[in-house]
DNA sequence: TTCAGAGATGTTTGCGTAAACATCAAACAA
DNA sequence: TTGTTTGATGTTTACGCAAACATCTCTGAA
């Protein structure tokens, strides 16, 4: 009521005094919150001061602050953020593009950067895509540059934006995950040498003389990074490594390769390329009777929080998720600030965790 | 590069010849891209013309179209939401508050948010609080008022709104998933009762005397639902609900409740409220020697699609996200625009999946 | 006393856009 | 012919904010 009253008691303006037609009573203007003129009347200083509390600069006294402040709350004023972004050309808002929210992994990192970014005073702006192909993706940057956002997070691989004949604006700061290094952007990732590494060691330090892989999509980084390192730790063992199936990442895919390999009597370990495709492919071992850990060993990747409830619970490699999202943020940031302007790559460590779905060969 | 240096050409603005003292080069400001002004001296025309081409309104001439859009094209041209926002009041985005992005259930649902909004034309800004405290709440509010966006969507309970002494603005609109109908907001969400009443049915239908519950937290409004729906199936069969353990959804309380269970060997069918406590509790039931269904049937909610894999495949209620998602849109954005006025209250079926986690009990 | 310096506050201006209004030419009716 | 209508296009203005600059009021030193 009262902040209606004072809201449409807004300034005549300067518009010339000879508005003599008026049509019927001006429409009732969808109600915009108090603007800082509005305070400004209201605490009796100029708009300027308005805007210096609002922003938290110093150099105000406190006794006006304080009358700035209480006019604020009475008002309920809320600083627009539209007219602060035009002023300042900073949009306070991050823009985050990805292909799937039905990965568990980029759920879990689009929540961590979710958090680190609002604890930083920005909103993330989502940009789903729904293919890797290079329409979707040219799409999402039209999208993203019309939405002026001050940087993106770009959870996919960076060479399908090459692809879709696209290089990111050069002043729009970006920070990329689940690509390969020296793509020309910053990269934030887990470290998936280590961790396929971490897997297939503990496989044939278990005694198994071959593991065999289950593979991600070959259009991402990560799943491509993950085989090429458990190709190379075979390698290094005298093993050659057995042929790939490359799943998508999703429980089925899992369970439809699990099924070849379970009729293969020659398998006894399998390294799965996330946690959902292991869980299919323990299905297809159970279906097909072949016994978990006895007869087969299974390693996972990811470490949901749901893995320790598979059944058996299932041993895998841990992703800091969180602290990929966190870093990628702090970096973003950094470049928005003009900071950090090399490319570089930052790493972050895994482990292993070992449950109950892997043990030495039987034989 | 072309347009790197058409951008770079940008007009010197009036502002005033006189600045002699001019320091060193102007610093090279923040590139911001072509504005409308630039399209419309490259084309020849007024921005007024440019901005109605921009819109798509009608009362332009075919040539002069042509000549602008072509001119947008030389210029890499894209409109500024900024400056269209604080002009017209409307923000083309709308924000999702919501507690946590772990809960599979909400991701499915924002997976299917941010497509339907993406198709709308408009994006979303994502806003996770940290726990249902009143203060986070507040905070939320607060920050998607200054994002200012022009619907929000809320994936809680809507009287944790009320508890923490907010109201939404009534000129924002807003949708609520996962409260109560008759809360004063519109509301979308599945047939939580009918959901939990075909479970409980199908395990009494199988010959279970009694059907124990694992909950959900109790300021979720589809666990309380759910176990309301569950008790009153119950009460119409003659049976007396047993007591009930509420878990917090995650897969780890399901466990935890389900060791509870298990031990007790009366228990023969259970129906917990996600299917990730439902796995949870499989994984109890398994270590302590309960086979599943022989001598435990178990049904969950939600089927997710890993629900297939687990051991055994759990029979559950299949929850349609993506129709909640859309839905909660489009009534949104019918808000938006001023239609439908009512808080309606809109539900959508469920219908059970029946895998192999139940059976008829032994004897 | 006089003035320089520092800090608080006010005034002007423009960010890019679109509504409102103004203008102008062509088409048409009287 | 002359005026009226219609459609295309141009001009002015304000949206809310915050830089840049201007002013004003104290201190304190010369």
């Amino acid at each position: 009521m009262n902040i209606q009253g004072e809201a449409t008691k807004k300034p005549v303006h300067k518009t010339g005094e000879n508005t003599p037609g008026n049509p019927a009573a001006a429409a009732p203007r969808a109600s915009r919150g108090p603007s800082i003129a509005d305070v400004a009347r209201e605490a009796g200083v100029s708009a300027q001061t308005v805007s210096r509390v609002s922003n938290g600069l110093t150099n105000v006294e406190e006794s006006t602050k304080k009358r700035v402040v209480e006019a604020m709350k009475r008002l309920g004023y809320r600083p627009n953020r539209a007219a602060r972004a035009l002023k300042s050309g900073r949009f306070k808002s991050i823009g985050v593009i990805m292909f799937s929210l039905t990965s568990f992994g980029n759920m879990r990192t689009l929540d961590a950067i979710a958090t680190a970014a609002a604890q930083a005073g920005y909103s993330v702006t989502l940009i789903p895509l729904e293919g890797p192909t290079p329409g979707m993706v040219t799409g999402a940057y039209d999208r993203l540059r019309e939405q002026e956002v001050d940087g993106v997070i770009i959870i996919f691989e960076a060479h399908l934006l090459d692809q879709a004949d696209i290089t990111v604006p050069e002043d729009l700061p970006a920070v990329v995950i689940d690509s390969a290094p020296k793509s020309g952007y910053t990269m934030v990732d887990t470290d998936q040498a280590e961790g396929a590494r971490l897997a297939t060691s503990h496989l044939l330090g278990l005694g198994h003389t071959n593991v065999w892989h289950i593979g991600g999509p070959t259009t991402s980084f990560s799943a491509k990074h993950r085989e090429a390192s458990w190709r190379a730790t075979l390698h290094d063992a005298g093993i050659e490594a057995p042929p790939v199936m490359n799943g998508d990442w999703s429980t089925d895919s899992g369970y439809q390769i699990g099924r070849e390999l379970a009729r293969n009597p020659d398998v006894h370990a399998i390294f799965a390329a996330n946690d959902q495709m292991a869980l299919g492919a323990m299905r297809a071992l159970h279906e097909l009777g072949r016994a978990i850990p006895a007869d087969v060993s299974i390693v996972g990747f990811d470490d949901l929080d749901e893995s320790t409830s598979f059944w058996p619970p299932l041993t895998t490699i841990h992703q800091d998720f969180q602290t990929v999202g966190r870093l990628s943020i702090e970096h973003l940031l950094q470049k928005i600030a003009g900071q950090s302007p090399a490319n570089d790559a930052t790493t972050v460590g895994t482990h292993l965790v070992v449950r109950k779905s892997t043990a030495a060969p039987a034989h």
